[in-house]
DNA sequence: GAACCAAAACCGACCGGTTGGTATGTGTCA
DNA sequence: TGACACATACCAACCGGTCGGTTTTGGTTC
């Protein structure tokens, strides 16, 4: 009526695998951790997911809901020029690095590296969240094509995929040097190539 | 006199280490693991590396080690002109992907996406190496803007950070499709902004 | 080159703690 | 009262690391 009141303890199980895993990684994240972070106990986890593995299968699902609700609600789609919006897409990844580094990384990227050669089935949900977002993109490539370079040679598919690459190197770097400045940087060569390209 | 007969263990150790923990991660790995490919026993293994962390250092550092050689001693670096060898970098980049992924893939960038925030020691030593490498692109770089953009506003330690962001990214995403032409793809796509970057 | 020796290299059984997972209870609400 | 949501207690396998012992190696002396 008013609302829930009480989050319920499964997104509770799930905010706190996000936050874990993009932490210490999926391997070393353990389900106590999990549970001790939702105040939750094994049991109450193992009745909301029958494995490990079925968490992670949920938690990378959870996190593409919220990441896609966060960028399409973000203002730069509000803009009218396809190329606007893509500029603006950069210009809103960099600005949310501010926030805490466990906080704006990849939870898909960063399982994926991990599991990719040992758990399949992880490996094709990361996979389809990444493709999913780097389709996003090229939605508005193609149309940025359509009315700034209609003669462009590249595909508006292999940009997306390489934005994508983009973001989830530049995020590994940040990583590596615990510094988002990095990131940032990153992002703004990103932002000249597409001005160069679309041009 | 004939040259050595027999690999030294310890090599044989690292060896195997590259390759499982490119394979499976960091965590994943267990000493056994390592063990048994090297066809050492636990004790041999711990004559050598005082813990798993010592190992990973070495690792790192062996892996720095075999990369700096094989980058240096490829033919892209005998050409005149800086951006000819840039292109040229890439061109190999490219054409090392044939070989198999866990062959081809990055031992910093896949460890430290994983430890970055649990083993301090390795994060640096990671942050350093993938340093060093952006540093020995950004040489060039700076040479190629001296000679054919004077006046770029861009500098080259960025540029160099972001070529190796691309790297990462890219690697990232061949192991989420299990296809190596999706990083292929993503180096071109690099190789065409710094085609635009110095016309 | 044989005999010797100390140190380095290597072995493999073992240990304590951890981990994913299970079996079984208990409270609550329709 | 029965289905659901969670807690408690527990387990077997595993993992990093230790330890006492054996083999290999390389230098020295005669």
């Amino acid at each position: 009526m008013i609302g829930k009141v009480k989050a319920a303890t499964k997104t509770k199980l799930l905010d706190a695998a996000l936050r874990i895993i993009r932490e210490k990684g999926y391997t070393a994240t353990t389900i106590d951790d999990i549970c001790r972070m939702a105040g939750v106990t094994k049991g109450g986890f193992f009745h909301h997911f029958k494995s490990k593995e079925d968490l992670a299968l949920e938690a990378a699902n959870h996190f593409h809901q919220m990441a896609s609700a966060l960028f399409e609600s973000a203002p730069h789609n509000e803009l009218e020029d396809p190329l606007d919006r893509l500029l603006g897409y950069l210009d809103f990844r960099i600005s949310i690095l501010s926030s805490d580094l466990p906080h704006c990384t990849c939870l898909l990227g960063t399982m994926v590296q991990e599991v990719h050669d040992t758990h399949p089935a992880i490996r094709r949900a990361c996979d389809q969240f990444i493709t999913y977002h780097a389709n996003q993109l090229a939605r508005d490539i193609e149309l940025a094509r359509q009315r700034h370079k209609p003669d462009a040679e590249w595909s508006a598919e292999s940009l997306g995929l390489h934005m994508q690459a983009v973001v989830q190197g530049a995020l590994l770097l940040a990583k590596a040097r615990q510094d988002h400045e990095v990131a940032a940087e990153s992002f703004r060569q990103l932002r000249r190539y597409l001005e160069l390209l679309f041009r």
